[in-house]
DNA sequence: TTGAAAGCGTTACCAC
DNA sequence: GTGGTAACGCTTTCAA
């Protein structure tokens, strides 16, 4: 912010003082209509730009909130498949994003999102933190004792997350969709043989795996553990995957998000293996990409957009000091059958 | 940002004085490493978050950056056809997004996005640049006169305005591809009434019109005068549409953008004119709905990640005082045939 | 309706 | 290496 005119030059130029010139801009009916365009007219003829910063200092709030991500997010897949190059279609972090972008807009909030590789001492989050009136970040994000340390100063939201002391959270009905996916593979396709892939650190994922196990159980199945592969890490959903393609190929794959559905079904492929002929694949989330794949994936729809704008409202209404956002019910996430599946 | 620990807590918690705990954070190394754990114990004890306003109005820079972009981009199409309700796929303005983020990030600097709806008197631009250190704004986005007077205070890169005085812009080749485009309908496919549509209003997209019109020129075809359309305004593109559905159809719709040439094609289709069967249209872009329309849509690519970084390298260099840009050559644009032409 | 002045929480210059 | 202490530009009582 190379410094230019302030509230001083615009008070002289119009002959107030600088309290009117602030007056003017943030209690309008409470200065004279000529005192008023005087000032608007010195502001502009001077090319008077408000510094947030003076602002933020003298009132205690900034009217930003925060957005903290994953670094996956952030770069590109290197290479990949024409089906795993998914990057270049919205992925659940960015369309939770489009809705936390639309709800600030609404709000009247500007939205700051967090830049990663500082060499500084602190985490990126509390920097972010310390910019903004709230804060929204997604669980797994930060680590969580510095979620808990910005929770102390300012409203947060995790998302993902359990809700806790601290830190409230956008319930999604996680366990619904999930189950009804496990329903259908087991009722309608009469399979027996279910693998499970996909992390269990968060809540909204151990949910899932709850659902799988439970829909196994209620057909007298026993639920394998769930074999480990995290989202971020293809890798690890590659290594998942080929871990099963050695003795009897299982009935289906249910991943854990479609992120991974789709590496496993490519993984698959890549060995020959068709889906869903011969496995079937089966992801959560909703994607474009997934919607969008050959075969179509089969998964549970997250109301994305709506996440990230209950997220903001959330924040909103505890920074305005409305209504304590009522506990508002879960969000809803269907279960949508695609093609993957062998439907 | 309730108020909380200040750098006087830390310092009276630390036993030291609130310079020092200012040189931990900024210049650890001129801090006894003793000082220095005691500092960031007290902080940490403390929860100590570091209030960017204040840094900012202190250094005079807040070290992040500002894009500002349409409202079209945030409101979610009411309603359309699969085909046009595009907004489930990222638009230009999405994709030019990612690339700044993903410059951001790299260049350490947050992102500030611009809030709308609010009822003060500064425009939200001036708002917007009131709070970063550098500002990318989308031409057209905001009013002119705003954008020059931010550009006084602030180094501001327009995309897709001209490079003008003050407000620098990343240079992307419309013509070549453009030209290729309808090279190619004309050569390839004999077309002879092409009709173009799509605003005239900014740089860019008169160098498309003008590519346009050079490709039918030497073709030695007259060149009809663009139909006035909105990418933001669908009922203005289709409008544009059917007042060629009277008469003769045309051999091909040109449309200035993909989110043009998609309504184009919903309008044809709706109206139960075959696309490319009766007519062919083709777009320009390069956006993801395009590529997975029905049929896929001819178009010219813009490397829309790449003109979001550049645009972040721009301001970095400004802001960093290294190497003032160097003239960098245009981003090119690339044909990309896809099957709406008829190919 | 307007002005004077006291902060707001940092940084950075200058001594020590 | 560390501490004092002016800024930094704005908001907001409190008076006038």
């Amino acid at each position: 912010m190379p410094r230019g005119p302030t509230v001083y030059d615009v008070a002289t130029r119009a002959g107030v003082s600088i309290a009117t010139v602030s007056f003017t801009y943030r209690q309008p009916h409470r200065v004279r209509q000529a005192t008023r365009e005087a000032v608007l007219a010195a502001a502009d003829a001077l090319g008077y730009v408000p510094s947030a910063s003076a602002r933020g200092l003298a009132r205690g709030r900034t009217g930003s909130i925060g957005l903290y991500s994953f670094d996956y997010q952030q770069e590109s897949t290197p290479a990949g498949s024409a089906q795993t190059d998914v990057r270049h279609f919205p992925l659940y972090v960015d369309e939770v994003q489009r809705g936390v972008q639309l709800e600030c807009r609404r709000h009247g909030y500007a939205l700051m999102l967090g830049a990663g590789h500082s060499a500084r001492h602190l985490p990126d989050v509390i920097d972010v933190a310390g910019r903004v009136d709230g804060l929204i970040a997604f669980a797994g994000s930060a680590p969580p004792e510095a979620i808990a340390q910005v929770a102390k100063r300012i409203p947060v939201v995790e998302l993902g997350g359990a809700t806790g002391p601290d830190a409230h959270t956008v319930l999604v009905d996680n366990h619904t969709g999930m189950r009804e996916l496990t329903d259908h593979l087991v009722r309608d396709h009469g399979f027996r043989r279910l693998v499970f892939i996909g992390q269990q650190g968060l809540p909204e994922f151990r949910a899932r795996y709850d659902a799988f196990a439970a829909g196994l159980a209620a057909a007298g199945l026993a639920a394998p553990d769930p074999v480990p592969s995290h989202p971020t890490d293809d890798a690890s959903t590659i290594a998942a995957v080929r871990r099963h393609l050695a003795g009897a190929l299982p009935d289906a794959f249910v991943c854990s998000t479609d992120q991974e559905a789709l590496v496993a079904m490519d993984t698959l492929t890549a060995a020959g293996i068709g889906v869903p002929d011969r496995v079937a694949v089966t992801g959560f989330d909703g994607t474009v990409a997934g919607r969008i794949a050959e075969p179509r994936l089969t998964t549970v729809r997250q109301p994305m957009e709506a996440v990230g704008r209950a997220a903001v409202r959330i924040l909103a209404s505890r920074l305005e000091g409305s209504a304590p956002d009522a506990h508002h019910a879960p969000l809803a996430a269907p279960f949508v059958p695609g093609a993957s599946c062998g439907c």
